[in-house]
DNA sequence: TATGAATGAGTCTTCATTCAT
DNA sequence: TATGAATGAAGACTCATTCAT
């Protein structure tokens, strides 16, 4: 009761752990359940199969990180594009806010994000990039709308969308500290926008 | 003779669709042997084992594309940057030869940099990047030499030795067409040099 | 304590759905509980095993069965044979009586007599045979010594008590409406007595 | 190469008997491994599975039965019905020969009639019973269309039919010695013409 | 040269059952 | 009274690998 579903936690805990050393593949139930203390059979009283128990790793971040840019794209997309003009450091509040969900938790997300592979979460980045995709796609077209002389380039967008996930991917990975990871997220932001208007939104004169 | 020849090479193309279908983990050597009618024993005459089989497939393009980036390190860095200008286009001549190595080998290029996982190959992308960066630190390093009032943002010389092997890895997955890939190249290296002037060499007052 | 039966009932009937499908051995205490919306443990409150949870659901026909089965024996066995004579119809209506039971009850009945296969009552038919072997050995004894030139032949007289069992369960199988089984009963007990008469009694001259 | 697939043959061998034991669903793999000296993973090399290795037991009898039922179905059917009469012992060489063919390999036979629950045999019965039905049915028909005054009742064609097939299981489970089944034999086949003649083949008026 | 048989540890998963609460 | 957590042995099956021949 009061130590309510311990074991269960602890099985997460130590899913987290090997999935995170081994991926979703290498990662042996067995040894989980070992390491936990706990039968084989147990993980079957607490989850369904081998992905469900990845999920319990993964959906709290997961969760979080698509509520929150949903709310994001909510706002965004109300804003007026022809008075807009872009200043460095517009976006890196809403970057903030993202980036302090994975490290929130830290190891779920790195396990999400790159070794979900043989999971059903093995396509969360693509479809991420999809639906953003998606999103920036219409914001975009707003954006040339106002602008005359400026169109698309449909593979630099579907390309620019992609290295905005993966610059949070990187950062992630190559910077365990929350405070350097925020440090750098500005120029970040300002690469990418400069993208975005350089090279997905090109001059019509091609 | 010649049909051990061919058998070897037999064995090499079903597994190359093998890795391609199903990763390096989640391939299997049986199906493997099956599909091209050599018993199972047959791979550990020809290859010491899995790895090898892997290394087998993809060691091909690998070498190549070590080669030429070798070449083109060696003379990129005589170049004297004292009176270097960038002007849009200076890469593409690299670029379109290292795509074309990927793409001479389409299958192969996929699986060395996206199936890997589990394999001796897994960190390909990062030795790779790893080299490149310490090519690259010195490259920056000599040209920061030559503009006064310039200094070296290291996470993000890290950052764009990522994006550009990263650039070369999304062209490769998302544009089958070797034609049409080479012709996206062009905005992808400017993107790229415009990140190096901006945001890996900035100005020293930060 | 109402709902207590109330539960008991429920499992009973999602029992007895799960047998039918999937046979005693096939059959997932899980997968009952489940469709009861009750706990695992509640089966081990109700009953004390799974094969307890099969006899709940078939102990009743079986029963039933049992005791008219008991009745006629000692019904018929008290008629005298020294002028007995068989009419065409004359069992109807015991086989009536019997088949009635196994319908009241129809899902019950098939389980006990197709998919009891790893129960307790894996071997009812050929105990229930059995017992009617044993009865039917005295009875036609009685008969045979009424009718000098008669002898029994002792494999076509358990075998005749084979296809008379058989043919209640064949009916029930293959005619699910009793109306129509109850038509069809007559033929098959004309067709046995004329087994009977022909082939376990037959004449002494071999 | 002399003792030519050895172990596949023990694994044949000890499968047979657990299969006799436990039937299909209530035998282990393990279990017959071990009795045969080989590892679990040997049954895979032999075996797909363990469906397979259930028919590498039994399929030869099935064939057997199979083929001999295939060339009598089509001599019998050429006989000339207008002229026929029903002789005691007309059938008897026929299902001698079924019989012997159980008789040879018998518990092959017994598991394969009554112990394939589960597997992929587990309606070789009924579909025997099918075949048979179908082939009688013509039989019948033509029967009766040179014997005015006569109709056919389906369901007691079905069940004699079933009756005979079952009639062959009986005598395979209930008397191990082959020469004391071949003696029932005629007993049984008189029995179940007389069926057919009284029962199946009826008298118009009803 | 290359096979085919065999290994044995490993995979995930399911099961009937138990018992403290 | 009945639950929910947990067991532990067993299930079928797959794997990369080995080795006598």
């Amino acid at each position: 009761m009061r130590e309510e579903a311990e074991k269960r936690q602890k099985l997460i805990l130590r899913a987290k752990e090997e999935f995170m050393e081994k991926g979703f593949m290498g990662a042996s139930l067995r040894s989980i359940c070992s390491k936990a203390g706990v039968t084989t059979g147990a993980v079957y009283f607490f989850f369904q199969d081998k992905d469900a128990l990845f999920h319990a790793v993964v959906d709290g971040v997961l969760q979080r990180f698509l509520t929150a840019l949903g709310e994001h794209a909510r706002e965004e997309f109300d804003e007026d594009f022809s008075t807009y003009r872009h200043h460095a450091g517009d976006h890196d509040e809403v970057a903030t806010r993202m980036l302090n969900i994975l490290y929130d938790d830290y190891d779920a997300a790195i396990i999400l994000l790159t070794k979900a592979s043989g999971s059903s979460c093995e396509h969360v980045l693509d479809d991420l990039i999809e639906v953003l995709e998606g999103y920036y796609k219409r914001l975009a077209g707003k954006y040339a709308a106002s602008r005359p002389g400026k169109r698309i380039d449909p593979y630099m967008l579907h390309y620019m969308t992609h290295v905005q996930v993966d610059g949070f991917v990187h950062l992630l990975m190559h910077v365990a500290d929350r405070e350097e990871a925020l440090r750098h997220v500005k120029s970040l932001m300002d690469f990418m926008v400069d993208g975005w208007l350089r090279y997905v939104l090109m001059d019509s004169a091609e």
